[in-house]
DNA sequence: ACGTTTTGCCAAAACGTTTAATCACAAGCC
DNA sequence: GGCTTGTGATTAAACGTTTTGGCAAAACGT
């Protein structure tokens, strides 16, 4: 209890203490902290203040230092509907360790999915108040949006969909290649009956994977079989009943690619009912690569992972790039940026010998 | 394009350009738009200052408001790796409705799991810098923590663990119970050989479970059978191998109570292998309630489900009563806070007829 | 020794609010 | 008619920084 330490209870140290206690100005203490380029400090007094404010653990006010320069240093994240997507906190964590990269923190903001177009602009409001220097519109997948107009008026970008207006810079994942990857790993593998589990229900996601696998037979040099593409509900179910009628014809594929895992896991449970072995008698590839089921399944599914956690960075990377250039150019992306969504390989892909 | 709207490019309006538009005094703006108590203004004034102000956008710079009140209505969410436990977004969630109910916002910092004390504490730093009024440190499953000293200078709340000094007031899930309920469950469908696959990993939530798993089987009336209960790794493929060995046996149980719902996953595998149907031949329960595994295994797990949402919630709930009555009643919380953990009946549970 | 430059530092004005302290004025009371 | 009391609004001082524009003194060149 000898207590070298400062008192745990400090009254709040302000930067006149600093300058109190080194025998300086208020200015000199800030040029020196910041070491504000253009302005002239001896060695001796730079050392002299630096250690006086560490001793006095003095730790500068952002509320006042960002009123001052009107700059927060803070990037909204307004997220519409975190709870839904499970993966969404990949985003989250993408954009939280960019942020941190660049001195910035992050305020999030959760729009209900449910609440009108009117809650969503009151959050961004909340959001422009507390000053943010950009803010990161994240939305569950969508074709196009139209952002809130508040939006317009501080640098933003758009995650998960395009802006309408063309104004706001956008990244998606390349849905497209990746299914096209994972169909062309199958190719290789010696397939030439690929079926395509789609999901029912009409989402961008569906196209960029169905328009992936056409491509990817087209360059595999494999016709397109309409027998082999099929649709159901995006659940457990629906790949299971998909996979049984796909499964249970005398010509049925050696593999099946599935819209998402859990879909996956479906058809891994009709395999198994019909006593076809996976990967030996069948191939089942996923899409999403959705903790903990890829991993988790036996054997342990084969399927495409998408950038969440990169589309996270990218945003915070591209607000940063954004702001510095802010007034100077201001410009309209018409094209959105694809990030690459990877195949990751484990155990349910075997090579073709039928 | 009649324009009725305010203009989109507006150069930052300000409670003075309010004031001036409405002939009146900066003040009384303020003491309106504040609803300031203990201030006259008549209705007149007020009707008219109200109506410049949204004629204007007038939207208030909280940075400067905080500055003087020194309150920055934000609270701080320090995280220990979100990345590690995906339900941890459920945490994250349940802050931010919580916050956005008290028109807080919520500012969140990640620290790496890997990362030392002296980089939590930093993270800690940076939130107070930004003069957050209360902080929420969430930790994956620790049994004891010590909280960064400078949590000690503001109001803090802990998710995940117990402060070892006793000083932070701390929120855990009742694990114990929810495995007491979980037996009582299997109990009234007639089960008495219910096994426990443990998790062979020493953490906290393995010894609520098994006093929980423990205490059920008292409340049951049911002796205690050492041969029943075995651990593995908490993964699929130790839920597998140890289900494997419980069921091989002639004495088999005829319930398995599996640490986690991803052990549940390898003791589908091993039941189905050993040409057991669950839950006819044998009953399988989980825990944790893991998105999306639980719903779309099959068949449907029963499992217990983990309050993160609820713990978030009740994280920024507690906190801001502390900031309330912060000066006031600083009260030393010796005791934590269990939230319940509610069984989640499906479809993995039969009645028990040997 | 005298102008000029360089060096080291500082005073004061912002930034956009809230809030304590007043103030002008009308009304009420005797 | 003077004295108090209420009413509605204002003035000015914070809050803790950054930053502009300077100003003394020292160093320098001749």
């Amino acid at each position: 209890m000898s207590g070298a330490e400062e008192e745990a209870i400090t009254p709040k140290v302000g930067i006149r203490d600093v300058a109190r206690a080194a025998g300086v100005s208020v200015t000199t203490v800030s040029h020196v902290l910041n070491e504000t380029p253009h302005t002239r400090t001896s060695e001796a007094t730079r050392d002299r203040v630096r250690s006086v404010a560490r001793d006095l653990g003095y730790t500068p006010n952002r509320l006042a230092r960002g009123l001052r320069t009107r700059a927060s240093d803070m990037i909204g994240l307004l997220t519409e509907e975190i709870a839904t997507t499970p993966h969404a906190g990949r985003i989250i964590l993408g954009a939280q360790e960019e942020a941190s990269r660049h001195n910035l923190t992050l305020a999030i903001i959760n729009s209900h999915l449910d609440a009108g177009a009117d809650a969503r602009r009151a959050d961004a409001r909340a959001l422009i108040e507390r000053q943010v220097d950009g803010i990161i519109y994240a939305t569950v997948f969508h074709h196009e949006v139209s952002v809130p107009r508040e939006l317009r008026a501080v640098p933003a970008v758009l995650i998960g969909a395009l802006d309408r207006q063309g104004v706001v810079p956008a990244v998606l994942p390349d849905e497209a290649s990746g299914a096209a990857d994972l169909v062309a790993l199958l190719a290789d593998a010696g397939h030439r009956r690929i079926a395509f589990a789609d999901s029912s229900i009409e989402v961008p996601a569906t196209q960029g994977r169905l328009v992936g696998y056409l491509r990817g037979l087209e360059q595999a040099g494999i016709p397109r079989n309409d027998q082999l593409i099929t649709s159901g509900v995006s659940e457990a179910v629906g790949g299971y009943t998909t996979s049984l009628d796909l499964l249970d014809r005398d010509d049925r594929p050696t593999a099946i690619f599935c819209y998402n895992d859990r879909m996956a896991m479906g058809a891994y449970r009709a395999a198994q009912e019909l006593g076809l072995r996976i990967p030996d008698d069948v191939s089942i590839v996923g899409f999403d690569d959705q903790a903990p089921i890829a991993a988790s399944v036996y054997p342990a599914l084969t399927t495409v992972a998408l950038p969440h956690y990169e589309m996270g960075a990218w945003a915070v990377a591209t607000l940063t790039r954004l702001i510095q250039s802010s007034s100077t150019s201001w410009y309209r992306s018409t094209h959105p940026t694809l990030l690459p969504c990877p195949v990751v390989i484990r155990e349910s892909v075997a090579q073709n010998n039928r």
